[in-house]
DNA sequence: TGCGTTATCTTGACGGCGTCAAGTTCGATT
DNA sequence: AATCGAACTTGACGCCGTCAAGATAACGCA
């Protein structure tokens, strides 16, 4: 991890700068949260010229698409290790990678408001693209297993646009709005004002792993319950 | 409205540069988004000089504020709105809230984001925080005569931190996240790949519309179903 | 081992940005 | 009509992202 990403290997070339700029980049992320990220700043603290990065990312947005495919890196493997211990401990798999899910926002804001925020990111990056489709598609696979339906197990390597089976469309969503919805909220400060509370945050955070949870899950299995007029079969 | 805020009144003296700015400044959201959004820019725009703004918003934070304190109003009235047009016409008042919230985001997807987005705001603004108070005030009445409480009606009027009666807060906090999740997922493009799908934008639209208001509103109404165990007094 | 090729990094410059200090204009008050 | 103060301009500062041209050193190949 190199803390920091201080690091300075030789002295022209420095070895590894790739690393290094993510590094740094996420260390300033965490200092001073995206309005204050600078290109110019991150190479200081790799110990590199301004122009340096350019080799390696092209531009800003070129560092920017990197760190957010790390960004769903991170998201995809929280969400997989939720499920695992869900599995071991006999907890709702669903809950659990909703509840991975804020974790990682709380953990790492700034790199999660890379992947989410709407800065410009190269929107044709592949890597983006696939660490994108992994993510949803857990999502997806762990809504449809909430939900009793058969998962074709490449549900994760598959295109978004090939999601076709829109079956359960509206319990992804609505499962996703939920998620996504109450992270952003919590880490933008919209819910600051309900910080201040006695409690404070880790109170919303209980709320969230206990009566939210509930509801959901609630409302999934309703769902389940009245399934479609019309079944569409998929497979 | 002045399209595009291009107005120049007089020669020296503008006239009315506050609003020739914030109606520029919309119109330079509108068009490129708050990555290309530039004090510099709508000080062009208002035919002014880069300096100009100081006097009436500090700087660019200043001048964020207060399309910050506008967004907030505008989702108020609209959710009023909503809520006048379902008494209307029978329609269930929460769900209407939503929808109009997501209208809201979708009509000004730039003032929107400049509302959540993270910007930096002047956080001790108290515009802005009244006008922050009221929308979240609307959304707690909303919730809480939807869960069958009385509700009193100084609520809208009240500092976040008097919200002390955390009686129904979970079923706000769901609701909220549902909402503001959906809405800020399907502006900042999250969304993109299932809007590429036949039906596009419209069908996630009707899908919020539809099922994930149902499942919304069956969660709500299953909390009333089963009240708190040790109920709080509240008034 | 020596040499050339090529990737890597520096230097210097450009225009644009937000903001400040000082100067200019002009409406309003008396 | 004189004056005062608010509104706006001018010019400058440091910082930003990016580019072109030059310096350096790692690496492949003889």
């Amino acid at each position: 991890m190199t803390a920091g990403g201080v690091i300075k290997r030789g002295g022209y070339h420095h070895g590894d700068l790739r690393q290094a700029m993510i590094d740094a980049a996420e260390a300033v992320l965490a200092e001073k949260g995206v309005g204050g990220f600078t290109l110019r700043e991150c190479a200081r603290r790799a110990g590199v010229s301004p122009a340096a990065p350019a080799h390696h990312f092209g531009n800003l947005v070129g560092l920017l698409t990197a760190i957010a495919t790390l960004g769903f890196d991170q998201l995809s493997d929280a969400m997989e290790a939720a499920v695992a211990e869900a599995v071991a401990t006999g907890k709702d798999r669903l809950a659990a990678i909703c509840e991975g899910y804020l974790e990682v926002a709380l953990t790492r804001p700034g790199r999660f408001r890379v992947v989410f925020g709407r800065l410009g990111l190269k929107s044709g990056d592949a890597e983006l693209r696939a660490a994108g489709v992994r993510a949803f598609g857990i999502l997806v696979r762990e809504t449809k297993l909430a939900l009793g339906r058969q998962v074709d197990v490449d549900v994760l390597t598959r295109l978004p646009s090939s999601y076709g089976d829109d079956t359960d469309l509206a319990e992804i969503l609505f499962v996703w709005s939920i998620t996504h919805g109450f992270s952003t909220m919590l880490i933008d400060g919209q819910l600051a004002p309900l910080e201040m509370q006695p409690g404070g945050r880790e109170r919303l955070i209980a709320l969230y792993s206990g009566r939210l949870m509930e509801m959901l899950l609630a409302a999934v299995r309703a769902s389940t319950a009245m399934p479609l007029a019309n079944p569409v079969s998929h497979g």
